[in-house]
DNA sequence: TGCAAAATCGAACAATTGTTTGAATCGGTC
DNA sequence: GACCGATTCAAACAATTGTTCGATTTTGCA
């Protein structure tokens, strides 16, 4: 079996639109297989997941014989490690690549919490917008692999973004020196996986939307949602435990169980 | 380990059960077929959730016949439907009868918003520390539960518990009255997504014993893990939207993409 | 003790799953 | 036009799933 065409999918979604439509495969039926069952693939994926999403159910949308996935990816894990790393990786990339560009013009002194969020999330959004990437199915998908229980998903992510996720997790620390290391753990813990099942639910996506359409121009946006986003999220990261007046409340409910 | 108070619940789907075989037998190796296998679906539910527990796995765990599940419960989802409620029953009478309690008393006047996330958290951490419930085991069954993909779960705890979840809906928006539906909405989303998949997980659950050691008494463990999760929680649900800002820090994220 | 109901058991059911096979077909090159 | 590798195809594979059946054993009550 051939897997030449593998490496030149590396990176991403882009590429295989382009071939989609576009250029190449001078035979459009052949080429057609792969882009075919990639297609399907994550359009199944973002409905069901991966354990619920049979090679079957794939193939048949993708109109390709069963055996076409084998033949073409090797395996199923092997299909979707490339589905889900053709959308992760530009992704990442894009996230270090302004992390890095904000970190050399230096943060803002009050707000950098904000820019850090910011920064995480704005390339989710901006590849949201791009039709080619599949507009909101995008944001389905990320939410999806995000919140994905197989454990060849979690591992397959846990694995490839380790490094990614350290430096923002650093970035954090650093711009909350108050906070305790395990309170800032347990607080970013908390804010990626309630974004990851969010964005994966139908409603918590409309909602969003909701919050874009409350702007002006196309481009603001971005700036709308993370205006709604960024102050909810960074507040949570920057509340102070064990201030006395709330103590004091939370042991009042303690005395009626 | 007993679980002889599951065969005496007064759970409707289990009382339907016991009329239909009649009562349970005096032997205690009789009942204890139905009550090995709640137990082993509980124990295999934490570990793998709905859709990766086989009835094969169930019934050797537990050590009976295969045939003992179609038998006692009637199928794979009247037994996790058992279990399910079992559980989430009681918790959430008690969340509302902490709630009640607390609406007759009245809230206190700064802190409500930390005084409503104690009502909605304090009555699972006490059933976490009763050994007969399961313990830690307990928390881990509730991130299973609200965070498990299988359609079947989400839609008996969704129709099952949407009554009670509108009256902490309606008492958070009554709390924060300057916060616009659509973001409380989305707030409270984001949390309560956020705490499920959070108590699944088995590093986060260890930070959350952390928290509570640092504290002396055993009875002071609910207020300290709820000392450092209120808070948290509550600067999220009170953050202001489009302070100006906060606005300028996060456009100047968006000038570098 | 005897008998009917309840419970357990081994075995098989039909449906799905991912994967493999071997033959048929297509595509480009000599 | 004939060849050869690449691709497609129908079919079957072995494994797993939830469920059901009929026979057997156990139990509770007369």
């Amino acid at each position: 079996m051939s897997f030449d065409m593998l490496s030149t999918t590396n990176f991403p979604a882009l590429k295989i639109r382009e071939r989609e439509f576009g250029k190449p495969a001078r035979n459009e039926g052949r080429a057609a297989t792969k882009t075919r069952i990639l297609a399907a693939t994550e359009k199944l994926f973002i409905l069901h997941g991966f354990d619920a999403t049979s090679l079957r159910a794939i193939t048949t949308e993708a109109g390709v014989n069963l055996a076409a996935v084998n033949y073409h990816f090797g395996s199923k894990e092997e299909l979707f490690a490339l589905v889900l790393t053709n959308r992760l990786d530009t992704l990442n990339l894009e996230r270090v690549r302004l992390l890095d560009a904000l970190e050399r013009k230096g943060f803002d002194a009050v707000n950098t919490v904000e820019q850090l969020i910011a920064t995480m999330f704005l390339p989710a959004l901006r590849l949201a917008r791009n039709a080619e990437r599949g507009g909101n199915d995008f944001l389905k998908f990320l939410g999806r692999a995000y919140a994905d229980p197989s454990p060849f998903v979690r591992e397959l992510l846990a694995e490839r973004y380790a490094a990614q996720n350290a430096r923002f997790v650093h970035a954090f620390a650093k711009a909350l020196p108050e906070l305790a290391a395990q309170d800032l753990s347990m607080r970013l813990h908390f804010m990626l996986d309630a974004i990851s099942s969010t964005l994966a639910s139908e409603d918590a996506r409309k909602l969003m939307s909701g919050l874009a359409a409350t702007s002006g121009s196309a481009g603001d946006e971005d700036a709308a949602v993370l205006g709604h986003l960024a102050p909810f999220l960074a507040g949570s990261l920057r509340a102070k435990v064990n201030q006395s007046s709330q103590q004091d409340a939370i042991r009042t409910v303690l005395a009626f169980a």
